[in-house]
DNA sequence: CGATCATTTCAGTAACTACTGAAACAGGAG
DNA sequence: CTCCTGTTTCAGTAGTTACTGAAATGATCG
């Protein structure tokens, strides 16, 4: 875990060369993004490196290739290899082949809603869909046609239902929210909360 | 990976026939919910485990003990110790004291949108927040008034600005979103939805 | 064609997380 | 006080995931 120490700051006193402190803080800026933006991938399931990966494509703004992501983030070339690979099949950064040039380039999305509507619309179907479908076998199976009248009508299986139930349309109506963000990029969503907050 | 055998239920009497293969379903729509519920949160960042206690206890719709819920997963006395702690401490269950009765009994929430409002606040202020936070700190390093006129002006600087306002945005009205669900409980959320559908 | 350079794969390993089981602890009853 | 019953803690370990480095593969060029 003792990895990106920040490259250790400026002495205070720097009075103004104008461009050369500039670069150095621009660094640290991207270094703190990266960092923190590894953070959160890490608590959703994405792994730091990745995370990082995709924070520092984004963040720069300019394509790099393998060995600008090796050097920057302090990996080997079989994990940067992978760890792009990955951020290509999630459709949230491309490659870019720079014409007589022989290696390959990389870059984020630049549009944050595509990214996330992306992300949003992958989790979704790998993780909510599958939960609703359990819920609905669920309840194909204690129903009365499955168990007969009088099983059906037991007080555990009602409670079962019930909870199965509600578990249901809590599931439904998240699903809805997260079809709009799917659904609507930067310009829809805003106005999605637009209404949002007149609604309330 | 290879748990959940269904366990054999040796209750002592079996008592009434016409009802046990009702049982025997119900059972099986129980552990399939578990498993569900289980894999879902692992990919959320809350551990298998934790995630099929907690949907244990909502499914069963009554308290148990710690030895239930070791009997009924196959985990050790320790693990669901702890675990039980840990859902204790996220808000999603609660002890509760049987009169007269030593051991302690746990139950969950049952208030499916209470439940995901407790987990949608601890994860924004545990996920986003800091990131908001962190973003907001880099557009000040990159002010003008920390740079000097000169500096700020340069592509790279104004580039790495622009990125970080996007994000800011984005990150800004997901939050919203989040209050919303944060502070409605059902009844307000599904206004939300409803608000949400008719205005697309 | 072989030489050169970039990329991918993958076996081995490091780092980490989750889990167990036993020991320590808590407190009520006799 | 001791005994009993239930709970918590934690050292050790099993199981998992992430990462490296080197070898294999692929691509481009003279």
């Amino acid at each position: 875990m003792a990895l990106l120490e920040i490259p250790v700051a400026t002495s205070p006193v720097t009075p103004k060369p104008p461009v050369a402190p500039a670069d150095e803080k621009l660094r640290i800026v991207q270094d703190l993004f990266i960092r923190r933006w590894g953070e959160m991938g890490a608590t959703w399931g994405i792994n730091r490196t990745m995370a990082e990966i995709h924070a520092l494509l984004y963040i720069m703004g300019q394509p790099c290739c393998t060995d600008d992501v090796m050097e920057r983030l302090n990996i080997s070339r079989g994990n940067a290899s992978m760890s792009l690979r990955g951020l290509c099949d999630w459709g949230i950064i491309r490659r870019l082949h720079k014409r007589g040039e022989r290696r390959e380039y990389f870059e984020s999305l630049t549009d944050v809603w595509e990214i996330f509507s992306i992300i949003a619309a992958e989790r979704k179907r790998r993780e909510m869909d599958p939960v609703l479908e359990t819920i609905r076998q669920c309840q194909v199976m204690l129903s009365e046609a499955s168990l007969g009248k009088a099983a059906a009508k037991r007080e555990e299986v009602q409670l079962t239902r019930q909870r199965l139930a509600s578990m249901e349309e809590f599931m439904e109506v998240t699903n809805k929210i997260f079809q709009q963000f799917i659904g609507n990029a930067k310009s829809g969503l805003t106005r999605v909360v637009k209404v949002l907050l007149k609604a309330f």
